[in-house]
DNA sequence: TAGGCCATCTGGTCCT
DNA sequence: AGGACCAGATGGCCTA
């Protein structure tokens, strides 16, 4: 026979699995008000009620026996009260912890979001996934540290970064699109567009796959060898 | 309807 | 002790 103490507590149980919705949950404050509630109510076990006349008070009742029970109805109000309220501050805690974690979260999607802005992309409207951020956000920049390098290796004295990446290229460098000739440039697919000269490439170690058709980064002033070694690529959703 | 993506909850672990 | 971080579980939403 559940007490109500613990059909409380079972609703408080019930209440931290329902969902994403917190609005309506509980505070502390509330839980722990409610569980004193319930605990004070209950007031002592019930087989020591049943059947029997009101012998709550000892001054009543004198005799070893029944100080004895009312020794245990007390211990046992204590420690439902002390299960109860440590069953709350873990609750408490709990929330909190959610909480915290809630905001861990959204703090990272922010980041990614902002990620997500200074990465070139197309359509206008495409969002990436997460995944896809992260592994555009590898490629992209192994993109331009290799423009760099190759830049340097062919025109010393460093005017060439400032003519290969003008600062309006940087990030958004894409204009149009054009699938047909950039899938062309990428051969038939990944595998077959990719004789990746450089291991250190992102594309020699990832799944990244390229169908012919995909809306695929170009970078104007990129030397083609490179675009050849730099999968950049928005997939279809 | 299955699968992918995402947000949230949760308990465990590590760090300050 | 409390917070940050992490990974697993779960359920909702969307799309092919």
């Amino acid at each position: 026979m559940p007490a109500p103490l613990e059909t409380c507590i079972s609703d408080l149980d019930c209440a931290s699995s329902s969902g994403s919705d917190l609005s309506g949950f509980l505070t502390d404050e509330e839980d722990c008000a409610r569980l004193q509630q319930a605990a004070s109510a209950s007031g002592p076990p019930a087989p020591a009620r049943r059947g029997a006349p009101n012998i709550s008070r000892a001054s009543e009742v004198p005799g070893a026996q029944d100080d004895e029970q009312e020794r245990r109805r007390r211990r046992g109000r204590t420690r439902v009260r002390s299960e109860a309220l440590l069953h709350s501050l873990r609750r408490s805690r709990r929330v909190k912890a959610n909480d915290r974690e809630r905001n861990r979260m959204h703090n990272l999607n922010a980041a990614l979001d902002a990620l997500r802005s200074v990465l070139p992309s197309f359509p206008d409207d495409t969002k990436l996934t997460k995944i896809e951020t992260l592994r555009f956000a590898y490629n992209y920049i192994w993109a331009l540290a290799e423009t760099l390098r190759l830049a340097d290796q062919g025109l010393p004295g460093g005017g060439a970064r400032e003519r290969l990446l003008p600062p309006q290229c940087v990030p958004c460098l894409p204009g149009p699109p054009s699938p047909a000739s950039d899938a062309e440039s990428w051969g038939s697919g990944a595998a077959a567009a990719s004789p990746l000269s450089d291991p250190s490439s992102p594309a020699a170690s990832e799944d990244f796959t390229y169908r012919p058709g995909d809306p695929v980064f170009s970078f104007p002033s990129l030397p083609k060898d490179l675009l050849h070694t730099t999968p950049c690529f928005i997939p279809y959703h």
